[in-house]
DNA sequence: CAAATTACATACAGTGTGCATGTAAATTTT
DNA sequence: AAAATTTACATGCACACTGTATGTAATTTG
């Protein structure tokens, strides 16, 4: 009969207080947005005090950063698992385009990584962590619709079109008919398509 | 010889008191975002006192919301104004993009309609006061160009249009090559228009 | 096993928000 | 036009939160 938890190395404590702050974190950050919560609440819902919060993370704004780049990595980890065996371009980013929604059809993730996210960050920080995890799927893919190597003018269509992604994922997560935003997204995915294959 | 400011009517003394505020409040929420701007600072910019400010406005937010009231009529004045004149639906289009791409411009305006205004007040208030202010104008041109009445769809794809011009305009404002944006965004218009044709 | 580092815990200073209470000016009532 | 009432503030306060400084126990290192 050994000790419930008696000696923890100091690579177990850490990963234990850093993921248990995530966890609790996380679920209030999505309840209640960034800036109506507050880190006594964090740690309360925790277990841990104040002082291991600011042992672990420079700020409250840096454990915010955290849970938006877990949560971004888990976005983008559902994506490419489920885009990467599309026959052609098309159906690749439909393919993704439905994982996306998926993923982000998560209760409030919509909010953390649209709307709190930016704010809070910035886009530039924003952007580096999508960047990071996701990494220019969606101009890849669109590079291998329009049959051409990205060049500064795709770029910007591709952010374009990513912005009307996180639109329609923003209205759905509001309650809006996923399938007049799923269909208004791939309307205009088939459109590009078509057009430059002249 | 008449007092400098002796007497003053209570319209008169909240106009000016107001639009102090508004203006003081606009400068520093663009410099410094709402988080890390204090309604101490505010009144000390508007030469007022934190109790005229919870007298004409319920809290900071609701100050925040009149700004961003104000800024986004002014936008929307600017696009009406110059949109109106176009001779045919793409024209309008165009004319009414680059209006809004002028607008948005402005120092600041970007930051403070399009990250802190969601995420502060969120988007549903932010599409009322769009919706009070601009008015489905990109809707309306949407449905002269593709020739037919708007459904279920239609909206969809406003929105995500729409949400392409903001991601434009924060590019833009955060040194992105104007051009770029505007083409690609010209270009989506096109497109969509041409696929409608036939 | 001693020294140094790590992982916290606790206390405190500073700041900001919203409200309660008080007062002078303006408006309305009589 | 004086009194009553409402409006437009001014001031002070209670509460909450953030970040930091300082202290301590557990762990790792030499």
């Amino acid at each position: 009969m050994q000790e419930i938890s008696g000696r923890r190395s100091n690579r177990e404590r850490t990963e234990e207080t850093r993921a248990s702050l995530l966890s609790a974190a996380r679920t209030l950050f999505i309840e209640k947005g960034y800036a109506d919560t507050g880190t006594p609440e964090i740690v309360k819902a925790a277990n841990v005090t104040r002082g291991a919060l600011y042992h672990h993370y420079r700020d409250k704004e840096d454990l915010f950063r955290a849970v938006v780049e877990r949560e971004a990595t888990a976005v983008s980890a559902d994506i490419e698992r489920r885009a990467g065996t599309a026959a052609n371009p098309l159906d690749a980013l439909t393919a993704g385009s439905i994982a996306y929604f998926d993923a982000m059809a998560v209760q409030g993730r919509a909010r953390l990584l649209l709307l709190d996210g930016p704010a809070v960050l910035g886009p530039e920080e924003m952007s580096r962590i999508d960047r990071e995890t996701g990494g220019g799927s969606l101009l890849d893919g669109l590079a291998a619709l329009l049959g051409r190597a990205p060049d500064l003018e795709m770029r910007a269509l591709a952010d374009l079109l990513s912005a009307a992604f996180d639109r329609a994922a923003l209205a759905i997560s509001r309650g809006a008919r996923r399938d007049d935003y799923e269909s208004a997204m791939e309307k205009l995915l088939k459109t590009l398509a078509i057009s430059e294959a002249r």
